[in-house]
DNA sequence: TCGTGTGAAAATATTCACAGCC
DNA sequence: GGCTGTGAATATTTTCACACGA
């Protein structure tokens, strides 16, 4: 894999999320191996894109034959850096919080959330899905003690920049954030904003608007 | 607000649900009108970006002002389509599809989840979050009925077509997808994906990359 | 004078088209 | 022969810079 020289887009970043996705789903299917038009096809995106997103780290393909599925996820996982286990710390133990906690899914990708903290002292000690709650002044010996690189905060907004600043004080490396503020942090923390209003506002204004969608209707979709 | 003659890029309307977050703390706190400068400092965007986006669907500021915080929300609100109420069917009683039924910040953004709907007979009948759930076979006759226009995907993947295609029968708008497969609609009904590995594979892919991130250090957040 | 709104310029991202390789 | 990988062409998006109006 060449490590990235030019810059790659964000989209294209995202994009690799969804073919991971789509992947995924055919190497269940006993699919092993497939081409950039019908992996396309199955992302409702244009087959050079594919191509091109791959090429931007690598060639994973073969020409003429296309790419092997199992390889594929390998490589793809390889680029974005999660063939390995990162480790979480979750800041806000409130419905948000242990909606997450109980999400299968980010153990099962290799995103493990190893510890919760709350600043509550009616939460503090109690157990959650397995978990203890710790309060957050802890933070600071936990999360180089347990190997923690990501916070996520699910605090309610007007404590979104104290988890945060506690987060960075403790040495994280990038912040997951869920709550609906915006944070600032030093320029060497990265952070991910999650809003569930981006897709449900893109999705009224594309009905009300009545957006051409790129829709197919193939037999069977990944 | 003059109806988008010119095309709007889909980023544009997902920093338009950002600015959105923002001025509603800023409206919280008092703050009663801004300009493109400090909007855009907090969003980590430029200014110019900022009055771009707002100008594609009509004039909201004041030259020599900035914009009048309240009206700037209900004209973003109005641009969004978001300025009434949207009724959505939730299919699938799992772990996720409970966690969104109580979400609370859905109902408060307008969008209201009005019935459940399950295929496991033992799931059938039971209150959730003092929502009975109901099979899906009944789509066809609540949807209409009860003035759905959004369905929400939280079915295991394999069933994810299945449930699209009943909402689509049962005459849906519009579909937001939070399972892990793609689905197939008419070209007449949108489909949104939530994937909630796209944020966490771009931090990890920028932790990885030390990715320059723009963020600032601004005194107070919104 | 100040900050919006907007054409024009610059930067990015996507698509094309085909050389190269299996 | 068929499909990848890629430079070149196109399209889109962002940024600039300034005219305009409060």
């Amino acid at each position: 894999m060449k490590t990235p020289p030019e810059k790659i887009p964000q989209a294209a970043i995202q994009r690799l999320a969804t073919y991971l996705q789509v992947l995924e789903a055919m190497d269940k299917d006993g699919i092993d191996k497939i081409s950039s038009e019908p992996l396309a096809k199955a992302c409702e995106i244009q087959p050079s894109q594919v191509r091109k997103d791959l090429a931007y780290f690598g060639e994973f393909g073969t020409r003429g034959v296309g790419y092997y599925v199992p390889l594929l996820i390998e490589r793809i996982k390889s680029c974005l850096n999660v063939n390995r286990e990162w480790r979480a710390a979750l800041v806000g133990v409130g419905n948000m919080g242990r909606a997450l906690l109980n999400y299968q899914e980010f153990r099962r990708h290799g995103f493990t959330i190893v510890s919760a903290f709350d600043c509550d002292p009616f939460k503090i000690g109690e157990k959650v899905y397995g978990l203890e709650v710790f309060c957050t002044k802890t933070l600071a010996e936990k999360v180089p003690e347990l190997g923690i690189e990501i916070g996520i905060i699910t605090v309610p907004p007007e404590r979104a920049q104290r988890a945060a600043t506690q987060l960075v004080n403790a040495g994280i490396k990038g912040i997951l954030n869920y709550s609906a503020a915006r944070i600032s942090v030093p320029e060497n923390v990265h952070v991910q904003y999650v809003n569930f209003f981006h897709q449900i506002y893109t999705l009224t204004f594309n009905i009300s608007n009545n957006v051409p969608s790129k829709a197919s209707k193939a037999s069977k979709k990944y």
